[in-house]
RNA sequence: UGGGGCGUAGCCAAGUGGUAAGGCAUCGGGUUUUGAUCCCGUGAUCGCAGGUUCGAACCCUGCCGCCCCAGCCA
């Protein structure tokens, strides 16, 4: 979607940023709009940069412009080529397109050593010989403004001299910087001559060793958003500080084009982390699996969860795009999966804290077929034929001793519907040694085939079952939030705030045998929506929980 | 006590001087061969205090609260 295909509609969606771009595009400051999505490939995409993501390539196709995808690899000690191809694959994952918009700050480098040139010439940027620890001496606080490096005066000849120097390797990492010459008393600490140029010496992705000084995220981003023509570069709040560092380098260097900042409120979401700092910990740490764990809010995550990523833009869609910063609920988040799901997956069986339910006067060794309807929101979905026998399979807690009124399920004496089969009446339960229930016995009536019963006798309660004699076993996963705390970290250390129970593995669960076949996110009944695991073979089903059904059950 | 932002119901969020959209959640009620879905109903005087105005969430002033910035990270 990076072209004209999708212009501007009515139920565009609305906020101050399509506001501009609006206002920008009708008084002619702008022919066509251009943005970008910038990610450092030091880690993996997560629903927050979902949010990035939706906005810059959707502000494009909606406007009729396009969007390029931008590698930010600016610091190559902290950035790896796999992340370069993850990244990719999520972004196309999400549904986007960059076509041949695909850049990398890394290929602008030459141009930008030229343009640092330029402004040492021009006496807007000297190299400094301070250390790092001394530069934050004179950097001055918050509320102190900073005094000059004693280098801040010398001659732009020897400051060219020294950054060519710096370039062809004479010094050691950290001995000296590019720095451009700004305000050491401005109450924005970014402009207290911020650092333009550093020595780092490590293998570079994509430039190898051709270099040993890297420019830095100032010095690299708006120079390269105005080299790839970018109309509209939209970062998050933090960078609200940066703008005016941003502005003055463009308008000092003889840059092809003049791009603006905007900046948004990124996405917080309540019951997990969200930064790229905590995220590499729980990896590393070993508190989950992977970056692609279910439990991860990272794209890659909930992909393997089985979200669809249809599902994560009607997300963001739906949050809107503001300067205030929030904290989305999660349950935000679910809810809008299980209404796409709801839409979509097709309806199965599947027992997962399996009990014995025995039905007396079936016939022993007798089997029949049912129809299953698999979508009642949609009815073009069809059925599916579903086995039956004497001995099925049920859920565990849908039999209760004594249950009281409201209780619509099994217990004895009281008729339930097995859903598209029988009207069974529980007669009896059989208990082991301690007292755990092992057994349902039940009688069914024979007239109630499909469900219905020809008298027009009602039952409460309909309750999923497998057949005992047909079932697959299969590994199923369950989740639940990855951290106890709705903001990790506020009340204590954000890793005691992870949450114990946020992975429950039940290994013997039965389903019913289309299920070896279905190789997408279908819902269990009554349970929830579950996705093939990338673990799962034929005949070792593992299935992840994507989100439950909602329940509205009384309590107790 | 420096600079930059933000503050509309539990959460997200419209609204930009004319008398508070919508979504999610909650709580009621209806339908239902998933206690699902679906359908109906349900809540705010807009951080606080003054001021301007016939009239202010929207304008002015002063407070209060929250977030970001002192990386040779992005």
């Amino acid at each position: 979607m990076t072209d004209t295909e999708n212009p501007e509609t009515e139920d565009t969606p609305r906020d101050f940023i399509r506001d501009r771009i609006r206002a920008d595009l009708d008084s002619g400051q702008n022919d066509a709009i251009v943005t970008r999505f910038p990610p450092e490939p030091n880690g993996y995409l997560h629903i927050g940069h979902a949010k990035s993501i939706c906005l810059n390539f959707g502000v494009a196709a909606e406007f009729g412009g396009t969007c390029n995808l931008r590698f930010d690899d600016t610091n190559p000690a902290r950035e790896d080529a796999a992340y370069i191809t993850a990244i990719q694959d999520d972004v196309r994952w999400l549904g986007f397109d960059w076509g041949e918009n695909l850049f990398h700050a890394s290929d602008n480098f030459e141009q930008l050593y030229a343009w640092a040139q330029n402004l040492i010439e021009g006496g807007l940027a000297y190299v400094d010989d301070l250390s790092a620890e001394e530069m934050r001496e004179y950097r001055g606080t918050l509320t102190e403004p900073g005094r000059p490096s004693p280098h801040r005066d010398r001659t732009a000849e020897e400051s060219l001299d020294l950054f060519a120097r710096m370039r062809a390797g004479e010094f050691e990492d950290g001995d000296r910087v590019l720095r451009a010459r700004i305000d050491m008393a401005s109450g924005n600490i970014n402009l207290r001559d911020p650092v333009l140029y550093r020595i780092i010496r490590a293998d570079h992705p994509r430039t190898g060793d051709a270099w040993c000084i890297y420019p830095t995220y100032d010095f690299a981003h708006g120079q390269s958003d105005a080299i790839e023509h970018v109309t509209h570069s939209l970062c998050t709040l933090e960078f609200e500080d940066h703008r005016p560092l941003y502005d003055w380098l463009l308008e000092n260097l003889p840059v092809p084009a003049r791009p603006r900042q905007f900046e948004f409120g990124r996405l917080n979401l309540g019951h997990t982390v969200l930064s790229k700092r905590r995220l590499i910990q729980l990896v590393e740490e070993g508190h989950v699996a992977g970056w692609d764990d279910p439990r991860m809010p990272t794209v890659t995550g909930l992909r393997r969860r089985g979200v669809p990523p249809e599902a994560i833009r009607d997300f963001i869609g739906r949050l809107g795009i503001t300067k205030a910063d929030g904290m989305v609920e999660m349950s935000y988040l679910e809810n809008t999966i299980r209404e796409h799901l709801n839409q979509t997956a097709p309806r199965r069986m599947g027992v997962l804290d399996p009990i014995k339910l025995v039905i007396e006067n079936y016939p022993e060794g007798q089997t029949e077929e049912l129809d299953g309807v698999n979508n009642p929101t949609d009815e073009s979905a069809g059925t599916r034929k579903v086995p039956f026998g004497r001995e099925l399979w049920v859920e565990r807690d849908d039999y209760m001793d004594d249950a009281p009124k409201k209780f619509r399920r099994l217990t004895v004496g009281r008729e339930v519907r097995l859903r598209f089969a029988y009207y069974v009446t529980c007669t009896d339960v059989i208990k082991d040694a301690d007292g755990n229930v092992t057994e349902v016995r039940c009688t069914y009536d024979p007239e109630s085939r499909g469900g219905d019963s020809p008298d027009g006798r009602k039952v409460r309660g309909t309750i999923h079952w497998v057949s005992a004699a047909h079932a697959e076993t299969a590994e199923v996963r369950l989740y639940d939030d990855l951290f106890t705390a709705e903001e990790p970290g506020k009340e204590r250390d954000w890793i005691e705030d992870l949450n114990p129970a946020s992975l429950e593995v039940r290994s013997t669960c039965y389903l019913e045998p289309a299920l070896a076949d279905d190789d997408g996110v279908v819902q269990f009944e009554r349970l929830g929506y579950f996705a093939p695991d990338a673990d799962s073979a034929p005949g070792a089903l593992v299935f992840n929980r994507t989100v439950s059904l909602r329940d509205s059950k009384p309590k107790g």
